[in-house]
RNA sequence: GCCCCCAUCGUCUAGCGGUCCAGGACGCCGCCCUUUCACGGCGGUAGCGCGGGUUCGAAUCCCGCUGGGGGUACCA
């Protein structure tokens, strides 16, 4: 695409803008990316600016988790975060102005009233716009003060006319002013509407460029209106598309982890989350799939973000963690596994060298990962006494005989080996198998459910490593004597 | 209903009128490697939604259809 990057160069200043309502969604998680990104790759400013002109569904909860969340990702900002909260006077004086000007004119409609012209429009297959009455006489004015009502303030949106948004993403974009309702911009209590605190905060807080989601569109000239009428220049916009769960419906809980909350909780590190993230929508050629954050910051390009939805794949960041996991120096991996195991209470009740244990056994499943989730399925064994998982048991059971040759043919060989290393042990049991004339397979599996009692673990001749040769032999005999039970009594 | 947007393998995408009987990645299938699960390597599978134009030539431009998404609040 050639779009005009308009030839405008003062300095880039853009600003992520979520509502604090709940999580942060790997939308918003995206959209603030992208801001973050053009940002520090024009070496402009990024702004955090929390929207909670809803004082019900605001909560400073929501507000901390998002800033936590924005850290968490390594988006840090430069400027904020700023409250709409905090700004009323601002907007309370841009709305005196909006009034001054003519730009916006007292409706009295009832939501009653409002219902039934949309209602009406509707049946007639028309746009529900509203228009307030603008014609109302002094008199019918005083009676509505006399019974308590106050009007809300509606733009008078010009017509005819037309708005049209130049998107760096979308190209030309024209709404036309019949489309567009008087949209109101005060409510009857004198609070500021989103339409306008965003619109007023772009424009005083000199924003060049609005990255937002597509959501956004139709409010775009809406806000492109009330910042001429308060006679400021509207910023440059790029509308990205929305991202979409499996069922090509917008990403919402429903699909699984949709917040990126979630996604740490799954055991995802930032960097693939990131780089899942900007692949949403975005690439920078036809084959690179994955990126250093600097080489983002060098590549990334708003006008190249991709104009249709995309469908969020969870097994595409799986897949994107695991080699994540895998390229990390074994000290940096070992860290992160500490780290996070700490973070979701892992070592809670279990033994005090814990996590030294899960510092040890790291790079016994680094290969083995895509997400530090995991972990416990590999290497939870090794933290509690022996105990068969039911499809493992089911596994060794198929053949009791068998299994019992295999695991008495193994345990009679490390039983007896002095030097209990990795490769003593793997020299044992590879010379045991060809004895009895197996397969690697046949004969290691029951090895590693007798030793781990798992059928998925960490590998065979280092968990017997880790374990020592006393307590190997132990769970050997321990599984021999559960099979054995069964062998009698299967008889 | 009305307005806006979108449309290349199952998924993310490259593609900007000829270099495309469409390239990459994930998935999936097969083979190999590792005498284990995993990892890794190699190969294969699969797509320009449909119909009209424009053009010497269209995945690329135009129109229509169909399909999908978004918006339609005194929410943001």
């Amino acid at each position: 695409m050639h779009h005009m990057d308009t030839a405008d160069d003062r300095p880039l200043r853009v600003r992520f803008a979520p509502s604090p309502t709940g999580s942060l969604h790997v939308g918003g998680a995206r959209t603030a990316l992208f801001n973050w990104l053009a940002a520090r790759h024009a070496d402009g400013t990024f702004i955090l600016r929390l929207e909670d002109t809803d004082r019900e569904r605001s909560t400073p909860e929501s507000e901390a988790e998002i800033l936590r969340v924005m850290q968490w990702m390594g988006l840090d900002w430069d400027e904020g975060p700023y409250r709409q909260s905090e700004r009323d006077d601002l907007y309370r004086e841009c709305i005196e102005k909006l009034k001054a000007a003519g730009a916006v004119y007292a409706a009295w409609e009832t939501a009653e009233e409002l219902d039934a012209m949309r209602a009406e429009a509707r049946a007639n297959k028309q746009a529900p716009v509203v228009r307030g009455r603008r014609d109302h006489t002094a008199e019918e004015i005083a009676a509505f003060e006399a019974e308590g009502r106050t009007p809300v303030w509606r733009f008078a949106v010009p017509l005819p006319g037309e708005t049209v948004i130049e998107d760096m993403i979308r190209g030309t974009v024209t709404f036309d002013h019949a489309q567009i309702e008087d949209f109101v911009v005060a409510r009857s209590d004198g609070t500021p509407t989103y339409n306008l605190a965003a619109a007023v905060d772009d424009m005083l807080m000199d924003i060049t460029r609005v990255i937002r989601g597509e959501d956004h569109i139709s409010n775009t000239p809406k806000q492109m209106l009330v910042i001429r009428a308060l006679g400021g220049e509207p910023p440059q916009y790029a509308h990205v598309p929305l991202i979409l769960g499996t069922d090509k419906k917008r990403l919402s809980k429903r699909h699984g982890a949709a917040s990126v909350e979630e996604l740490e909780a799954d055991g995802f590190l930032p960097q693939p989350v990131r780089n899942a993230l900007v692949l949403l929508g975005w690439s920078y050629d036809d084959k690179t799939t994955t990126f250093t954050m600097d080489e983002l910051i060098e590549k990334f390009d708003v006008s190249r973000v991709s104009k249709s939805p995309a469908v969020f794949d969870m097994k595409k960041l799986e897949v994107m963690s695991g080699r994540y996991l895998r390229a990390m120096d074994e000290a940096e991996f070992a860290d992160a596994l500490v780290d996070w195991l700490a973070s979701t209470g892992y070592f809670e009740g279990k033994a005090a060298d814990a996590p030294d244990l899960a510092r040890r056994t790291a790079p016994l499943v680094q290969r083995k990962l895509s997400r530090l989730s995991e972990y416990d399925r590999l290497a939870g064994w090794l933290y509690r006494p022996l105990e068969f998982e039911p499809e493992a048991l089911a596994v060794l059971e198929e053949d009791v005989k068998k299994s019992i040759q295999c695991i008495g043919g193994g345990l009679g060989r490390i039983e007896v080996l002095d030097d209990f290393t990795v490769d003593n042990i793997k020299d044992a049991l590879s010379d045991q198998l060809h004895i009895q004339g197996l397969t690697a397979r046949e004969f290691l599996e029951p090895q590693r459910i007798a030793v781990t009692g798992q059928t998925i673990s960490t590998g065979i001749y280092e968990s017997l490593a880790l374990l020592g040769r006393d307590e190997s032999v132990a769970r050997y005999r321990q599984a021999l004597g559960r099979l054995a039970e069964k062998w009698t009594g299967g008889e």
